[in-house]
DNA sequence: GCTAGCACTCTACCGCTTGGAGTGCTAAAT
DNA sequence: ATTTAGCACTCCAAGCGGTAGAGTGCTAGC
């Protein structure tokens, strides 16, 4: 690599790799002088100066006044992430260590908290994670209790034990006796079988060979239907949000006030998750690039977590848009492959 | 009331007030002239001068500097709170208002979320209440599935359709069969009876009669305990957290973080609101009268809700110590009435 | 193409002054 | 015996000028 006409030269990279390292440190504007002192280019401040005065133009960098040093723009570590990083792959201490950490946990939702619990702790930041869906799980029983009225308790239980309760309003009143029936055939029929594969079994027997059930039938596969219809992928479990109060840049209390609100509505917070399940690996918004104004100073590193070749959901890490990207993707990464793996192991 | 020994003089006591007022109005410490131009006595700022030494030593109200008003101690308020106080009834178009907004909410959990929402929203403060009880709701209907191992699934509906699962470790394996049984044994035994009731007989039970039971009816019943026995008054909702922010005197970075990480932490709060519980009626607490640290700097205002006679949780509001007291009390007292009311009417 | 040197700019900080707000005390007035 | 006017005093907040330091951009020379 070098410095052909579109490429930023070598030595201009390794500048904005020393800056964006020093600034990333302490929080302090970098100076010609630091960098030359820092960078391990041995060239003195004026050239320096006249290589930052690029990339300012280039807008990878600016300053926040005529004499302070420069500070990296979104830009720039958009381009350092892309480009110039170099992960420091996480010692296999700890990683054990969070491993067992993980495997204290009995349940999926526990385990998601551990999640959470353990990217917040280590990265100081917070952490957030959200419910595995159960779509991939497998059925294993269905069980429909009368309540008043025309209302239904409908109770699944899945392959790993976990447990859902569902309220059905259904169009008339059904008797225990009927509901019983209805569960009984359900679980002959569906028990052990994948999720997805079970609704989509119902969708199709319900159109095809809708004159060759009897009525019983019916009625339980509509119920069946409604359960298994809520996509579960709806929430999050989220650690050390206060840590993002420790950050000068983020203190100001109009900023504070606006994440936090982010945090508890959920919805803006999910609907960028969201988009982080589909492109698979590493995610990663910087500043506004989340198009949240709540998320201007901050980032956002993410990666899905799978069990058995299906992604379950997504974690990751909000801090400061000054954040040790190197060390924060690895973390990132370790924990979705151990949340994965956890979870497989409990199944 | 006048001037005997040991009480406050009419005029102090109506200065304290006056200077509350003022204080809660626009955080700024009230000096003399003030009061003489407002309190209403027609006093020189000398004398008002005399009466707020007076106070001062008292321990009611203290200046920041020597050349500041004076701002209201933790006794002042106290004082104020116990023996000043006027409440003023809310108008009824509010109550109103806030009676509709909880009719419109079905299920007790929603009904508490919504209360803590009013609370919050009315007060501009932080609203928080506890989920109600279930102690005294009536057994409905038990449902008990084998999971894998030892373990088995309860499924508790109470009276007012609520539902609880509980995850139970059993001693040895039970078949399905074994469970029906021993579910259909607790609801025919059972149904309709009191939760409480039905906890009581079964320890009576148990101990008398132990002999005369065949063992599924003693597993049925060491299950039933096991399901019943944990106290479900351990969590509560909160809303508008973030309001807390607005106020000037909580700005504190320091302040912040410790109170929001006592609201995720939750254990120091209920610990709290559990006082609350027990003395019926109003309770305050005032600045570091909690005897918590991150409370520090603020008020808490509670009151119990009940239906039917018996007290189900409490809920309140959380704000800066600075607070317009006669305008909360009522508030959380109003909340307190409509919640149990709706509550009463979904059962 | 690199660098030394220099003039320039901007901030952060320090000390100083000033104005205003409020007090406590004393002596006079009611 | 209270109340009040007056006064000296204290303290904070805000504004001001000066200075030191950091860092820049430009230019001319290497």
């Amino acid at each position: 690599m070098s410095d052909t006409q579109s490429e930023l030269p070598d030595r201009a990279q390794l500048m904005l790799r020393s800056l964006i390292d020093h600034y990333v440190r302490d929080g302090q504007p970098v100076g010609s002088r630091t960098l030359a002192r820092d960078a391990g280019l041995d060239l003195s401040p004026a050239t320096i100066r006249n290589v930052m005065a690029d990339l300012e133009e280039l807008g990878f960098i600016c300053s926040p006044h005529t004499s302070a040093g420069r500070v990296p723009t979104v830009q720039g570590y958009r381009f350092f992430v892309d480009t110039l990083l170099t992960v420091q792959p996480l010692d296999s201490r700890s990683i054990e260590k969070m491993r067992i950490e993980l495997s204290l946990e009995q349940t999926p939702k526990d385990l998601v908290e551990s999640a959470s619990g353990l990217l917040s702790g280590i990265t100081h930041m917070a952490g957030v994670v959200t419910l595995p869906t159960h779509e991939h799980a497998l059925f294993k029983h269905v069980e429909f209790l009368a309540l008043s009225g025309n209302r239904v308790l409908a109770v699944l239980v899945t392959g790993e034990d976990e447990v859902q309760n569902r309220m059905l309003d259904t169009e008339k009143h059904h008797s225990a006796a009927e509901l019983q029936q209805a569960s009984n055939y359900l679980n002959t029929m569906f028990a052990g079988k994948d999720l997805a594969k079970v609704r989509a079994t119902l969708l199709h027997d319900m159109q095809e060979t809708h004159s060759s059930l009897n009525s019983m039938m019916l009625m339980a596969m509509q119920m069946a239907d409604q359960v298994l219809e809520s996509k579960q992928n709806d929430d999050y479990v989220m650690a050390g949000q206060t840590n993002l109060m420790e950050f000068e840049e983020l203190c100001d209390i109009n900023n504070l006030r606006k994440l936090f609100d982010a945090f508890n509505q959920k919805r803006d917070i999910l609907h960028l998750l969201d988009q982080c399940v589909r492109s698979d690996g590493i995610q990663i918004f910087i500043g506004d690039e989340s198009g949240y104004q709540m998320l201007d100073e901050c980032s956002m590193v993410t990666a899905p977590y799978s069990a058995d070749g299906e992604v379950l959901g997504v974690l990751g890490v909000i801090g400061p848009t000054r954040m040790a990207y190197d060390r924060v993707i690895p973390i990132v990464d370790a924990t979705a492959r151990l949340l994965g793996a956890a979870l497989n192991q409990k199944e």
